[in-house]
DNA sequence: GGATGTGAATGCATTCACAGCA
DNA sequence: TGCTGTGAATGCATTCACATCC
């Protein structure tokens, strides 16, 4: 499990793999080759096997990988083996539909506190949470212990507010603001900029065809 | 302009220099070196200037590149220089915040239609869009040409609403759905799975330490 | 001096191909 | 036979370094 040669799209790829899996155990897949898995996602059989290798030895010579036990090694690996609390900072239309949507949770996320700087939306309840003001960013974090936030602001806020969250102990932050942010060495910046996902689409539907048919967004 | 020997890496940091560079013209910036452009996005002005070259020739010895040209260049190039209508399939939480999204128009996308299975959603408005059923895409995609969708349904219904997208002539689907796609050769995949963005930044607090201290997301 | 554009050199990631195990 | 894990070979992307031009 050593790390720092490992290749950065490998690490992407992992989060596939563990998806996939996940896929295969509910269909009551018990056991799975490189080959399958790498079919299902585009991926050559030595690449799932290299990247897996990567991390562990989790195969079994002849059978394949137990679809159980590896889905429980990956997530392990990304740190989804546990829950985790998120903050997150912004409650306009993606704000809320951050803190609406599932799939987090079901990776072990849980948003815990939700933040904006807009006076009018402060105190009002969005689900169960209620929005909070800009400033108590920091005793929420400190009490709480949190590490990790979304920040689903306005660009004219975005460096800012991380500026805020770095202060207050944050180490990743899940970007959707359509700007580079810029933060200290030990915090973690992870961008989705829907707008330039969709002019990337764009691209690749006229010239840069040719892909390999599916998935992308690495 | 040739293609196919362009690095898929080189491009996404197209769109990176184009937000970029969007930025320094708000700024009132009027030209800008290979470095400049660089620094401010963590790549090497080597990289830049490779990057942009594979494209054309665009920027003036001793001068740098002028900011407004590059501009519409990267535009052109990347098919943002014109307004491009796109179907919404899906109108929960997601599809909604979508729907609102000022990002999309400000790069000329225009959503032009929202669909959705649940009787109980379609005939409704959101913005002053109606809410129409999943059997109208064909109609809808043929009458306006549509060539692109975004997909904000859950898991389960992704792969047929996919199927049904790509008879209808659609050539690239922009995939909210945690779910690897199948779709034919000429159809352009772009997925955008925001539980796994998280868990990515999960794992590089951790371990995968030593990052560039910004930005990822390609 | 201050830049770009680009072949050549380097470094990184993927694929090959095979030894070894079930 | 069927499959993994892995060094060696290949191929791709990045960086270097320099000729060239303002």
């Amino acid at each position: 499990m050593r790390n720092e040669e490992i290749p950065n799209p490998a690490v992407y790829r992992l989060s596939f793999y563990l998806r996939q899996l996940e896929s295969f155990r509910r269909g009551d897949r018990h056991t799975i080759s490189s080959r399958q898995l790498g079919e299902a996602l585009g991926y050559s059989d030595a690449q799932v096997r290299k990247d897996l290798a990567y991390f562990g030895q989790f195969g079994h010579p002849g059978i394949g990988y137990r679809v159980e036990d590896l889905v429980h090694q990956l997530k392990k690996i990304l740190g989804t083996d546990k829950i985790s609390n998120v903050l997150l900072v912004g409650a306009g239309n993606l704000g809320r539909a951050l803190l609406a949507y599932k799939g987090f949770l079901q990776k072990g996320f849980r948003i815990v506190a939700i933040f904006d700087a807009d006076a009018a939306k402060v105190g009002k309840k969005i689900g169960d949470l209620p929005v909070r003001s800009d400033q108590d960013i920091a005793s929420v974090a400190a009490e709480l212990q949190i590490r990790m936030a979304m920040l689903a602001v306005p660009v004219a806020a975005a460096q800012s507010v991380a500026n805020q969250l770095v202060t207050v102990g944050i180490k990743g932050i899940l970007n959707f603001a359509p700007v580079a942010l810029n933060v200290p060495g030990d915090v973690v910046v992870q961008s989705v900029d829907l707008a330039l996902q969709l002019e990337q689409l764009s691209f690749r539907m006229t010239l840069g065809d040719a892909s390999p048919s599916d998935e992308s967004s690495l």
